[in-house]
Formats: structure tokens, C-alpha cells, sequence
DNA sequence: GCGATCAGCT
DNA sequence: CACAGCTGATCGC
């Protein structure tokens, strides 16, 4: 999910808003729709896009002018001229889906690697320059400063099948039904053409796509694999539409074969989805792990495979292992991502030094003293805990982990709503018996102190009622930004934490 | 009437 | 719950 970037950079990564025009560059990882939000309203010169990104796109907004993109070539650094720094950038195979890249951009305000949306196998990483990559035992020769990272399955904590094995199974589920007259694939996502070329590939048979029911589709697909769509509805593969109601049209397409007496035809779902969601809690460790071994048929008839665009969390770890950031932020909500033990080991915002980049970043003024009146009589807060209040207060949506919370940036909704001391005080309970919150972040005492150190920030505001333990407000707050309303703020109980701790070292 | 944004759903 | 996406409602011009 793409959030934007900090205040201190001069660019923007896949977000098309008021906020992200404002800045001087523009970057698109890749072609979906929930990268390219707004983008036809809120666009400006230049968007750095791959050639084939850029063209998805164009057919997805035939009202954005060519003119605003910028090719931008797999590992080719390019100089950006920009008139306060010049940097660099270079984008990378994200394996995510056609056209996808990471992007490393280089300059004064560190080394940022933004990775869009990924799924990072060691490959996509032994591309990446030398000096960033660490060995077994040794730390690179140079460590990111910040890795921007697609958390989305990071808290899916099964083994799952690369691409390449997932297609396998695909194609393994066709061999076991020859009876099947009819193939269905709901491969009608971008990033799932492999799938299809492979089947295409082994079975010597073109894909069937209804060109008239679905013209985006069929453009896109005309785009990446044109040499193996078929007109023929003859065709022993169909692409399905994987929306809307799988299941029901699923269900109704077996009981037509059934009733024509015709063998029952295949339909397989090649989706991480099913596996993320599905309820397993009955079933033994041998029995989950079967599930990733071979299509598995659903009460509706449908095949499943586990084909993800996205790194699981063992991926992931692997991924921070060796490249050993000294940040990571995530781009997906704080809950799902918090579990990754690299960052609750490595990414703690102890010990900053005055020159750390962060502070440029966060667009924090070290040299400027405090002088918020509300805040002055808390003598004893420091830098870091500024840094938590400030990346709120200044809205810079900033997801980091263990630290502020997502995007608070163009909301109707204001911050005071998050920061009602009855909300704090509730999230810190839900912390303290949820057991979720990294080490030494635990409390589970109250306090409304809260509303002291952000001082005059937090003046009422009109709220509703309670319902589910979540103010209303914040619950349409994260549905406004399409966050799922996460259970412990984080961001709040760590201000709280410290600012005990800041009065605690007060006291001695 | 149109596009943009949002709510709700899978 | 939610991938990435769709549909339909609502808002503002």
C-alpha cells in the first residue's frame, strides 16, 4: 500500500495526491490500480516509470499525456538534477509483476531503497549493488539507511512456494484431470502471465480470453503476453474473472457441465488470498504444510494454489538479514508488520546521533529549541520522543515500526481525534493483554498524560460514541484511507512509555 | 451530467 | 480480517 514519503525527500512514490505534487519528482513502481490512484488528477512531470509500466498505465488513464513519464531502464542508475540535491536512482526487478521495479535512490539524504511491491527472492537481491549486500557472517559495506518494504504477507509465517513452483503446481493440477474438457484460470491479474505462458507453453494450446466482456484485461494481457491469447472459445483454457462471486459462478458452471452430461471442467485459482484467510486452526503442522505442496480443491470445486506477489515473512527476514538497514518503514499497516524480528531487533530509535539522517528526513530542526509553551514544562523530553510527536504532529505519513503510526496526512479527521486521552489509555490495555508489542514496550498502567505532551494539540474535538472499543471517528478515519482499523496504536503507547521513562530519569 | 471520492464487498 | 479490484452511492462542479 503506498504511503507517502517524509517531508525531508524530494520525491514521491506512488502516491498521486495534493501532498505528493507538491514535490519535485515523481516515481511509479508499478501498474496497479492501488499504485496509481489519482494519478490522473493529481499528476506532474516527471513520473520515472519502466516503458512497460508507463504503457499499462496509459491504458488505464487515456487521459494522462505520454509527455509525463520518464523511461526509466532496470540497472541504470540515473543522475537526478533536482535544485536544492542532486541524486541518484536506480531501479531493480521487484518480482512482483510485469514491469514492476524497486527503486534505490542515493544522496544527501541517505540511501533508500523503496522496494513498491515485491516478492524478493535472493535473485531480485544479488541484482542490487555489491557494497549493500552482506555476507553469512559480515555486515555490507554499506547498509541502507532506510528500506521502504512491502509488508503486506509479513505476517504470513508459512513456507511458501516461489512463483516458479507455484506455476508448477498449476500445471501439475492440469495433468491429473484430462477428463476436464474446459480449463478456467482466474489469471486475470496483472502479474499472473507466467502462469498462463507456462500452460501455453506445456500443454501447446493458446489462452481463450472473451475480448468483449473484459476490454481492460484483454488490453493489458495484448501488452505483456500477445502472442498466446486466443479468440477461439474452443480453446481447452478460458481465463475467469476472479470477481465478482467466484464461487457462485463456479458452482454454476459445474452443475451446467453436469447437467450437459459433460465431465465436471477445472477451475484453478492461482492467489496467496486463500491461503492468507482460510481458517486452519483445526488442522495439524503436517497438514498445513501440505496445503503448499500441491492444488488443494475448495467446497466450491475450485483448485487453489499458492501463487504470491508478495514476500512472506521468512522471505522477508532473509531479505533485512543481508542487506541489514539501519530503518526500516513499512508501506503496509504497522500491525500486520511489527512481527519481523530484524526490526525489533535492529530498528530501535536509540542513540541517534545529531548528524543521523533521520532528523533531515523527519524535517526536524535540531539547532532550534523548543518552544512550544504547552510542551516546555516537560523539561525532560528528548530528541527521541520529539521524534515520535513531531512525525504526528507534522502529519508526515510515516509508518514506522514500533514508533508513529500511518498516514495522517490528508484526513478530514485531525489528530487530536487520535490522541483523546479515554483512546490512549484504552489502546495501552489492549497492548498490555495482547502480548503483541515488542520487548520492553508493555504497560499496561493508565495515564492521561498524554494530552500534556502534545499540549495545545489536543483541544476537543467533536466525537461519536464508542462502539467496539474503537472511537468511530478513527474507525472512519483508517476506512477513509482503506487501513483496516489496527487493534494497538503504537505510536501512542510508545509516547506514553516515554514520556514515563523521560520523568522517571527526571526524578533520579 | 460528469468525474472524483467513498463505502462496501469479495 | 484482506490481494487488487469492482460496483454503486454520494459529493461537488
Amino acid at each position: 500500500m503506498p504511503i507517502e514519503m517524509p517531508k525531508g525527500l524530494p520525491f514521491s512514490v506512488d502516491t498521486w495526491t495534493p501532498c505528493s505534487n507538491r514535490k519535485r519528482h515523481h516515481f511509479l513502481t508499478h501498474a496497479h490500480k492501488d499504485h496509481s490512484q489519482g494519478i490522473s488528477t493529481h499528476s506532474s512531470f516527471p513520473i520515472y516509470a519502466t516503458r512497460l509500466t508507463k504503457s499499462l498505465t496509459l491504458n488505464y488513464y487515456p487521459q494522462l499525456n505520454e509527455s509525463l513519464f520518464v523511461d526509466i531502464e532496470i540497472g541504470q542508475p540515473i543522475a537526478i538534477n533536482d535544485p536544492v540535491e542532486t541524486f541518484t536512482v536506480t531501479a531493480f526487478d521487484a518480482n512482483h509483476c510485469p514491469g514492476a521495479v524497486m527503486f534505490l535512490f542515493e544522496g544527501t539524504f541517505g540511501n533508500i531503497l523503496h522496494t513498491g511491491d515485491c516478492r524478493l527472492t535472493p535473485e531480485c537481491l544479488q541484482r542490487l549493488p555489491e557494497k549493500y549486500l552482506g555476507k553469512t557472517s559480515r555486515e555490507p559495506k554499506c547498509r541502507l539507511d532506510y528500506i521502504f518494504l512491502d509488508c503486506t504477507f509479513a505476517t504470513f509465517s508459512s513456507k511458501m512456494p516461489s512463483k516458479h513452483v507455484a506455476i508448477r503446481q498449476v500445471v501439475d493440477c492440469i495433468w491429473k484431470h484430462p477428463d476436464a474438457r474446459v480449463v478456467y484460470l482466474t489469471c486475470d491479474l496483472l502479474g499472473q502471465e507466467d502462469i498462463l505462458e507456462n500452460i501455453c507453453k506445456t500443454f501447446g494450446s493458446k489462452i481463450f480470453i472473451n475480448k468483449e466482456n473484459n476490454p481492460e484485461c484483454f488490453q493489458s494481457l495484448s501488452l505483456t503476453i500477445p502472442n498466446i491469447l486466443s479468440q477461439d472459445p474452443s480453446s481447452r483454457f478460458h481465463l475467469f474473472d476472479g470477481f465478482p462471486r467466484l464461487s457462485e459462478r463456479v458452482e454454476a458452471k459445474i452443475i451446467e457441465a453436469r447437467a450437459n452430461f459433460q465431465p465436471d471442467p477445472l477451475i484453478i485459482r492461482p492467489s496467496a488470498q486463500w491461503y492468507v484467510f482460510e481458517d486452519v486452526s483445526s488442522e495439524s503442522e503436517k497438514q498445513k504444510n501440505s496445503r503448499f505442496k500441491e492444488a488443494i480443491r475448495d467446497s466450491f470445486g475450485i483448485w487453489h494454489v499458492c501463487y504470491s506477489m508478495h514476500s512472506s515473512r521468512d522471505e522477508l527476514e532473509w531479505a533485512l538479514q543481508l542487506l541489514a538497514p539501519k530503518r526500516v518503514v513499512s508501506t503496509t499497516p504497522e500491525f500486520r508488520a511489527i512481527e519481523l524480528g530484524y526490526v525489533r531487533r535492529h530498528c530501535s530509535f536509540d542513540n541517534l546521533a545529531p548528524d543521523d539522517p533521520v532528523w533531515k528526513l523527519l524535517d526536524i530542526d535540531l539547532e532550534t529549541p523548543l518552544v512550544n509553551e504547552d510542551i516546555q514544562e516537560e523539561v525532560t523530553i528528548n530528541k527521541k520522543e520529539m521524534l515520535t510527536v513531531s512525525s504526528l504532529v507534522k502529519g508526515t505519513c510515516l509508518t514506522l515500526f514500533g514508533r508513529a503510526r500511518a498516514g495522517l496526512g490528508n484526513s478530514t479527521l485531525s489528530y487530536e481525534d487520535l490522541v483523546k486521552p479515554e483512546i490512549s489509555t484504552q489502546n495501552v490495555d489492549e497492548v498490555g493483554s495482547d502480548g503483541e508489542v515488542p520487548e520492553g514496550q508493555h504497560d499496561g498502567s493508565k495515564s492521561n498524560g498524554l494530552t500534556k505532551v502534545i499540549g495545545k494539540q489536543a483541544t476537543a474535538c467533536s466525537s461519536t460514541g464508542m462502539s467496539n472499543g474503537v472511537n468511530e471517528n478513527i474507525r472512519k478515519l483508517y476506512r477513509s484511507m482503506h487501513i483496516p482499523v489496527p487493534k494497538p496504536l503504537p505510536s501512542l503507547v510508545e509516547i506514553l512509555n516515554n514520556r514515563k521513562r523521560a520523568k522517571r530519569s527526571f526524578m533520579l
